[in-house]
Order: structure tokens, then C-alpha cells, then sequence
DNA sequence: CTGAAAGCGCTAACAA
DNA sequence: TTGTTAGCGCTTTCAG
């Protein structure tokens, strides 16, 4: 089936020689302990002769280290953790490592379930956005002091490094923008699981803006709907929303799948956006600029939070004890067709 | 750093039983081969009390199989292949394997090296697109036998399992559908590097519905631009190429991406479509029925595509020498706003 | 300058 | 019913 194993010991016999000098000259610690030149090439030369291909399964026992790195996100196709996960893959790449990834479908046990399968797999960190309700049902599974960073949502009062954004203030800034163009009754759609940091925030920033303004909310105007909910379930829900309440003038929406379902529940329903309903939506795709109407919105720093997620794991793996560290990036308001002036 | 490792040893020395008596245990082999009750439960409650976590990289280089499989794309942040990723990673998970992804960014030399990275790290078989030429280049770094599947696009005479779309029937239909409402300047947009299959064949499926029809196509009307492009870039030409046009009444990108691109250079040049210029586009993407206008396009069955690549690799690592099988899955063309009759 | 030997954590013959 | 032993392929002291 497989062609011929060639290992180390392979070359080794083929030349006459140790293993211990071949793996030496293959990982270049040759010249500082000063082997013969001689010695080097004819290594050298049979390793490729025989195509050898070091067995990182090997190495990586040996070493105590597998180079690789995990990756969770609640679901990979969504196009926020999809743009995530090509900059994180091409940091990690960069760097030498490899990524397993997983989506957790925002389902605790399953994250709970991939978390131990990446541990086990003996990955050398991992990046995640976790589903838990609080740190400590995460350091239950991921070892005191092991290479971990968090991005997206953060939980209560973890002690783990993490990035993204300020959501609060995010949202209260877009809110503020609809109460700046005439807008009273404001609705806002969120998910469920409602103990996700970032959703949480989201919540707490169309609060916060209300507040600011020493207006008085209205708890009608507020729907979530379930995460794991069919399409068509999230659809129908948030149709009967918006029949129900043709008072609000403006809607905005936790995340950018949610906002695909108004602007389809809006079109079958006939409420013209932003005639009737001016709508932004926290998450940009870059479709949102062509979609009937451009969708107004708040855009994370995908690569960046990439990047910074990449830096933060593999600075834990060298620098042992490492403060915790927060990094909070800027989001970048977009006011496009769907958010205008009440008439 | 880490906890205290807990290895069979550790369980077995606590107990005062051989590390190979806590291996059939916990590995279910006990049973069968009658050992006592009394002894299983108190291997098994050690484990759990020590929190045993069997190390899958030892197993790996012991069994000679890592129960991991590698996913290679062209890019996981196209939605094309983020939600096939998903499903792979669905489908791999529900059998135990996990997935290491990759994106190739459509280089060949990046491809080699990636490809050569998962077979370094014994990936137990692979999923991927692939950017070569020929079978050729891929049998060199892919050893004779090794489970392997292509999906999207085949490699010319390839010998591998493949699972993909008929393309060339998919746009042929398509451009015979402008035909059929009054279109003659039908334009072709397409990437390069333009030795990929499925872009070939849905070219070919442009040429074949004018050959068909007896109607000669107008070369000038055919445009490719570079995948590694700049996304500015490859918009600056598709500009130019419309401006240049106007004869075009109709138009066909080959992929999401070149639907994108045109909406926006539409959208800038004044060109109204589908008043002006009716388009058609390979690939649908969720938010494509929301778009200004919503874009008539041809789907492919990504689910199955992932369950059938998964389901044909697995097979692999059983059966052995199972015969190439090619996998052609049917279509969808859904009529939008974005085209229409010739007025 | 080079080699022998141990061992990472696990499984699987083969013994007992 | 359980233990001994060998070894997957690699790196790394420690000797020579």
C-alpha cells in the first residue's frame, strides 16, 4: 500500500552510520558540533535519494510537541470565523504550525467534547471562541497555565488572554446614531445562548444608549431567538417580530445572520428598509455593500484579531507565565442604505 | 507548566498492574478477552480519578494512524468552501477523525508544501482541491495508494476518487437560457490560473452553448483575470472590460467572487443590471438572493459534496485498492432578478 | 567527530 | 486472567 517507510534508521544503515548523526545533520545541529563536511553531504545526499520525509507523529512524542495549534469557533462557516480562520491559518503557517479546526456549533457539550479531543491530540494551544457560561468550567478541562487565547467573547472574569472588541461601546455608538436621526422606538435582535460575552454586550450597549439619552426602553422591542433554531424557525420568529411591532422605526441586529434574516423577513413582508425600518447590523460581509439595501454595520478587524490571536498563543508557549492579556481592537461604523432619517 | 502527565504507567504502578492489563481496559478489548470485572472497574475508576487523558500522538505513531485527515482548499474564507468545510468537518467528526485545514491561495508551490506538511504529520488521508496541472505532479508528492479524493475540479486523466458537479453541462444550460431570452453578447468572465478543471470545463460550457446554437463567439468578450490579483486590481479589469463592452447584454462569471466584483463595477459604472446587462453567476451564496439585484446563479450541492468527499476517503482507509470513483452531482440554476429577457 | 542507548506513551505479540 | 517485552520513529544525553 504505502510505499517503503524510509526513517532515520533507514539512512542511517543504507550509509553505514547512526541514526543519531543523521538526525543530527537533518536538523542542521551539524556545523555546531562541528561533523564532517564529508559526513554532512553524503547524509544529505541519501535523504534525498531515499526521499526521506521526517514523521512529525515521531518527532512531535519525542519532543513533547506537535506543533500544531487548535482552533474552535462556533461554526466555521459563518463567513466572520471563516475570514478569522484564513488569517489565523496563514499566521500559525507562518510560524510552523498547523491547525485542527473545529466548530462547536455554539452546543456547550459538543465544545467540551472538541476542547478534550484537541488536548488529547496534544495540540500546543488553542484559539477559541467558547460557548461556556464561565471560566471555570473551562480551566476544568484546559490545564492551569496551558497556551490559550479567547477571542470573540470573553467570560466572566477569566483569567485567559483574549481579543476583540468593545461591543458595548460599539453598539451604543450605532444606537446613538439612530436616536441622532429621529429614531425612538429602536428594536434589537439578539441569539440565544444569551451568556455569550460579546452578545451580552451587544445587549448591554443598546441599553447603554438608551440610558445615555434618559430614554425608556421598551422590553417589547427586544427578541432572541435560538442559535441552533432551524433558518427557517429564526425566519418565522422574527416575521411575527416585526408584524407585531410596525411602531419601531429601526431595528438592530446582534450578528450578521441575523441581519440576512430581517432583510428577508422585511422583503416578505413588504416593510421597506430603510423606508419603513432602518436597520444596521453589528458584523460586516462584504456582500452587505450590494445587497437591496446596502447593509449599514459595525466591522470588526478580522485580520487583526487574527493576528493578535496567533501572536498572544505562540508568546505563550515561549514566555512561560504571562500575564493574562486583553486586547481590544477598533470597530469600524459603516452607515450605508438600510439606516436613514425617520420621516 | 502542565499538570503532572498521567500515562497508563502512572495508573499502573498505582494499581500494581501492567500498563498493558489499563490498555485492553480502557480500551474496551477486556471483555473480550475475560478479564475480571473487579479489576476493570478498578482500572477504569483510577483512570477517571487521575483524569487519565490518553496521549492520541503516542497512539498515533504506535498504531500508525492518527485519526486525522487533511482538508485543502483553495481558500477557507470563500463560503463555497467554508460550508463545505463545515460539513466535512461535521461528518469527519461524527468518525472520530479530526481535520487539519489549509488554504492554498491557489499556488501550486504553496500547495506542494502543504500537501507535502499533512502527509509529513501522517494525516491519515486527504480532501482537497487541487491548483496542478497534471496527476502527474500530485502522484510525486502523493505516495501510490494513499487515501486521497479531489473535489471541485479533477485533474486531467487523474486516477483519483473525485466528487464534484457536471460544469460544463451547468453552464451551458445557463448561457442557453440567455440565449433562449434574446441574448447574443454573451460575456464569459472567468480566473486564472486557467488550467483548473471546473473553470475550464465551465468555459467549455460557454463555447458548447454557442456551438450549439451555431452563433460564433466574439473572443473579445471572454475575460480572465488573476486569482492572485488584488482584489482592486481584478476589479480595474473587469471595469475596463465592461466599459469597453457595451455591446455585452449579457454576462457569466465563474465563480462568487467575479459576481462580486462585477456588482460592484456595475454599480460604479452606471451599468444596471439586469437592464443593461443581464448576469449569471456559478456559485450561490446565501446572501446572492439579496442583493441588489439578486443574482441568478448555479448552485452546487455543497453538503453532499462533503459528505461523499468524506464518505470516499474513509472508504479508503478500509478497503483497500477500491477503484477510483468519480462523483458528479446535480446543479442547481435558480433564476433571479439579475437576469432577464433582452427588451 | 560519531555511536550506543534510553525513552516519549502507547499497543500487541507472546508468555506465563 | 495478567505480565513481559518489543518497538512505532525520533531526539538527546552521555561515552568514546
Amino acid at each position: 500500500m504505502k510505499a517503503q517507510k524510509v526513517t532515520l534508521s533507514s539512512i542511517a544503515s543504507e550509509l553505514n552510520v547512526s541514526k543519531t548523526l543523521v538526525s543530527l545533520v537533518l536538523n542542521g545541529k551539524a556545523d555546531a558540533l562541528a561533523i564532517n563536511k564529508d559526513t554532512q553531504r553524503r547524509v544529505l545526499e541519501k535523504a534525498r535519494a531515499l526521499n526521506y520525509k521526517p514523521n512529525q507523529v515521531a518527532r512531535g512524542l519525542r519532543m513533547g510537541q506537535t506543533k500544531t495549534l487548535g482552533l474552535l469557533v462556533a461554526d466555521i462557516s459563518n463567513p466572520f470565523y471563516a475570514r478569522i480562520t484564513r488569517t489565523i491559518e496563514h499566521q500559525a503557517e507562518a510560524e510552523g504550525y498547523s491547525l485542527i479546526v473545529c466548530s462547536s456549533d455554539e452546543n456547550e457539550s459538543r465544545e467540551r467534547r472538541l476542547l478534550k479531543m484537541l488536548l488529547d491530540r496534544q495540540v500546543d494551544g488553542i484559539i477559541m471562541t467558547s460557548t461556556m457560561r464561565s471560566t471555570e468550567t473551562l480551566s476544568q478541562i484546559v490545564p492551569q497555565g496551558f497556551p490559550l487565547v479567547l477571542f470573540d467573547r470573553n467570560l466572566g472574569n477569566s483569567n485567559h488572554h483574549f481579543v476583540g472588541v468593545d461591543n458595548v461601546k460599539a453598539v451604543q455608538q450605532a444606537i446613538g446614531h439612530l436616536f441622532d436621526t429621529g429614531h425612538e422606538n429602536i428594536g434589537f435582535i439578539s441569539l440565544t445562548p444569551d451568556h455569550i460575552s460579546s452578545l451580552q454586550d451587544r445587549r448591554k450597549g443598546y441599553e447603554a444608549a438608551f440610558a445615555a439619552r434618559n430614554k425608556s426602553l421598551n422590553p417589547a422591542h427586544l427578541l432572541q431567538v435560538d442559535y441552533m433554531q432551524l433558518k427557517e424557525k429564526q425566519y418565522e420568529l422574527i416575521s411575527r417580530f416585526l408584524k407585531e411591532h410596525p411602531e419601531m422605526t429601526a431595528l438592530f441586529t446582534a450578528n450578521n445572520n441575523l441581519a440576512v434574516a430581517c432583510l428577508k423577513s422585511a422583503r416578505e413582508l413588504g416593510i421597506s428598509i430603510p423606508k419603513d425600518l432602518s436597520l444596521i447590523t453589528f458584523d460586516d460581509v462584504e456582500l452587505f455593500q450590494y445587497t437591496a439595501p446596502a447593509l449599514s454595520s459595525i466591522a470588526q478587524p478580522l485580520d487583526e484579531i487574527g493576528k493578535v490571536a496567533v501572536q498572544l498563543v505562540l508568546h505563550q508557549l515561549t514566555e512561560t507565565g504571562f500575564a493574562p492579556r486583553k486586547e481590544i481592537l477598533q470597530t469600524t461604523f459603516t452607515i450605508r442604505e438600510s439606516s436613514c432619517c425617520r420621516e
